[in-house]
DNA sequence: TGAATTTCGGATAAAATCCTCCGAAAGAGG
DNA sequence: CCTCTTTCGGAGGATTTTATCCGAAATTCA
């Protein structure tokens, strides 16, 4: 409904990395296996999260990745502004080139103050903020083991 | 952010139809030329409309696409349910194949009442009263004439 | 009947997104 | 030094989305 599958697997890493002691390089494979994630593409998009200045790599033995410092308090936004592209939250919703409060579409009106919500929640979220949360055991990154998905699927 | 170019085109073309006299069919070329659309992807999309039961079709002369009879008061929901697919508001933000209350992903707390908005909003807004907001002149569908773009852009 | 017009249906092309592979470079440890 | 491990970088493949083309069917009108 919202993200790109790379911006989805960005996101999941990022917090998964965060919620390691900072400063212990997490592998690649690591981390895809974790979240169950092709390995190969994950890799491609860490690069870019490093060129994004999000991450530091290290190769060889004791590789992996880290956080860069101060990237715990990187926002969903930040995240997305890498993935998507900066047109994330500026574009129209029904696509037209110009859209905006001098001249709209029929949905401006009604979809605007919605939007700031979105971008008012993408802010707040800092990665710090997400990893904690899978930390305390409430919320989780990697998907169900099979063995109980059929159980959780009718939650 | 939200929608497929295949549901923006459709959302459009289907208020663009409903400004149009009702019983008058429109053809498929007007609405693409109104719209700066392609029209040869336009009518494909018109006739998964059509298999949708949103529009009827007449071939021939005279032909054209109208509105089906209380085609007006469907709401974007029901369109992107076609367009879109089932999943389109059920999926979870971060891509977790399971997400719901019971066990979810860290966003989900806070993403679920946004997405309420969301829906409700594409719930309430039908056709018809999209349609209207059009007929007054106050919101628009087409893309700007070229020469006013560039004063446009900056409002 | 025949000509013109329009949608229908299927095949196909183009572009974007998602994903893989592999050799090279860099670092760790013997 | 060599070997092993890891990321880097570029090329390429697969799939989905977006878009085009064309013959056939339906309809109108002369």
């Amino acid at each position: 409904m919202i993200l790109s599958r790379t911006s989805q697997y960005a996101i999941q890493a990022l917090i998964f990395v965060a919620t390691r002691p900072p400063g212990e390089p997490v592998l690649n494979r690591e981390i895809a296996s974790h979240l169950n994630v092709p390995p190969a593409y994950l890799a491609k998009i860490m690069q870019s999260l490093c060129k994004g200045d999000l991450l530091y790599s290290y190769r060889g033995r004791l590789g992996g990745f880290c956080l860069r410092e101060g990237a715990a308090k990187t926002n969903l936004m930040q995240i997305l502004l890498l993935t998507e592209g900066a047109s994330f939250t500026q574009d129209c919703v029904l696509g037209l080139k110009v859209c905006s409060d001098a001249t709209a579409c029929p949905m401006h009106a009604k979809w605007v103050p919605i939007k700031k919500k979105v971008v008012a929640l993408l802010n707040d979220q800092t990665l710090e903020k997400l990893a904690r949360a899978v930390q305390t055991g409430k919320y989780r990154l990697s998907d169900l083991p099979s063995s109980l998905l059929g159980s959780m699927r009718r939650a």
